[in-house]
DNA sequence: GTCTATATTCAGATAGAC
DNA sequence: GTCTATCTGAATATAGAC
């Protein structure tokens, strides 16, 4: 049960997210969403009118956090290197502290891709990216990096990042890493994915 | 409905693979395998006691097609950069054929991660791995690639095969591809993500 | 082995009192 | 706003005839 000075509805949202983001959207029950707030389905039913409503807002206040902070990243006009080094460490300090974030995304995200791509881009998806390629493009031009294509270095770099918590208990057992030491690898790759791609594009 | 000439159990198994793919198992319906193997809800039970039983049925044969071919290629006494590359390519190739099966394998991991890894190694998690383990530190040793850690290699190899199947809608809203593009982004993965990380690792 | 019909369980949602 | 009690529907699983 969550500190009784917030109001009920932020009792709520707060164990909906716990609920959702550990047994999924589908696992989630809301009589243990309603337990953890400390309140009875009714009253769950009473703030938001369905489960689909309440997931929704979960989402969107969750996915409120991280958007933003990339967004600032691909759009800054900086050296590329140290715009990826930046992505890297700032959307990986934010994965470590919400390691079950990924999972559950990815499973609404395949469930429901309309729904979350305009939350993630809001209603010009192809456009928020504009910067980021000419970026690269012009790099590549002037011959800073190899030829890489900007959906291929995008896709890598997330795939590095966000991949390794979904995998982790496959990743720990066939290392044969104990819990901690699989956290260790984790947090190196704060900064190791970043130099891992820098030297693989680095002309 | 698939092919008369497969037995009932035959049927069964190719049914629910499919709605279990699609689906995830959580979503998947008895019903709707029952319909698509052509047969009723009461005939699957007598053959599969249970919905988990059938759904343990399905991994373990989905799995086995895959698993020995990766633990060949780890295993092979090979140059290091041409492992790389025939892993990339060869389960590469594999993912193109099942693009579902990752979701499925995600989710299924995190839900119950010992008979999964129990599934995926056997007895002895940690030792398959001491043969492709030798041949980094080895190739470090000679100075032929930068120092890296296997852990960090093999997280790395992996996360950059598998994750794009996961985040698919997403990279083509953001990156505004269609799905003809999107497509042939992943097609040319299979040799690029080769020669990517061994960019970055080349000494 | 295969079917129809039914039991059981569970979870989302609602009615209505306070 | 908050509760207890209840409805409804869906989905797994079983009984029993053929």
């Amino acid at each position: 049960m969550a500190s009784p000075t917030l109001s009920t509805e932020q009792q709520i949202l707060q164990a909906a997210q716990a609920v959702f983001l550990e047994k999924g959207l589908a696992g989630a029950r809301m009589q243990e969403i309603a337990d953890r707030a400390g309140i009875n389905k009714a009253l769950l039913h009473y703030y938001f009118k369905s489960k689909e409503k309440l997931s929704e807002t979960v989402v969107h206040q969750t996915m409120g956090l991280m958007l933003p902070r990339i967004w600032a990243i691909l759009e800054a006009d900086q050296e590329l290197f140290d715009s990826i080094r930046r992505l890297v460490h700032e959307y990986g300090t934010f994965l470590q502290e919400n390691p079950l974030l990924p999972l559950f995304i990815i499973n609404e995200l395949n469930r429901n891709p309309r729904f979350f791509v305009h939350l993630m881009l809001g209603d010009k998806p192809g456009e928020r990216l504009q910067r980021f390629r000419q970026r690269v493009e012009a790099a590549v031009a002037a011959g800073l990096i190899q030829p890489i294509s900007t959906p291929q270095l995008l896709v890598n770099v997330v795939s590095l990042m966000i991949f390794p918590f979904l995998g982790r208990p496959l990743f720990q057992a066939v290392l044969g890493l104990s819990s901690a030491a699989m956290q260790a690898e984790l947090d190196s790759r704060l900064t190791e994915v970043a130099e891992f791609v820098i030297r693989a594009i680095r002309a």
